[in-house]
DNA sequence: GCATTGACGAAGG
DNA sequence: CCCTTCGCCAATG
């Protein structure tokens, strides 16, 4: 995976690349880090964002997330929650349910679109990745 | 090209 | 302790 992108500006491109070329950085790391989430664990939004030298563009890895939607090797993005460990991106999947299916498939139980023991099963990119 | 929004988060009132 | 405001960056209207 890609070292830590402390170069997010990466408005090179104003538009897609139609050609195989990487998205965008932020994106791409994103991406990356995601994938590296251990099954049966979760992490944030703020916290890939923090990963990514930015904590504030928290937003950003949502929106990241979204274009994970057509990220050719599939985005794991159920294991990415807000802070309150809620499953918040629930409603951008095929159903709403299919999120808080996956995770207790991971072993996760999930209980009133929350992770239950969010805190232990909290996977910091910047601690367990610790790049 | 400006204004609004977005799968967030922290800080202030 | 609940609610509001601001920040961040990119996409969309």
């Amino acid at each position: 995976m890609k070292k830590k992108v402390t170069v997010v500006k990466s408005r090179a491109k104003k538009e897609m690349p139609k050609n195989t070329l990487k998205e965008y950085s932020f994106f791409v790391d994103v991406y990356e880090v995601v994938r590296q989430i251990p099954k049966g664990r979760v992490t944030s939004y703020g916290a890939i964002a923090a990963y990514l030298g930015s904590r504030l563009s928290a937003r950003m890895v949502g929106w990241a997330m979204n274009a994970a939607g057509s990220a050719k090797p599939k985005v794991p993005a159920q294991r990415v929650v807000n802070r309150n460990g809620i499953l918040s991106g629930k409603h951008h999947f095929s159903t709403p349910t299919f999120m808080e299916e996956q995770l207790k498939k991971d072993g996760v139980n999930v209980k009133n679109d929350t992770v239950v023991d969010f805190k232990k099963r909290f996977w910091d990119p910047s601690t367990e990745l610790a790049l």
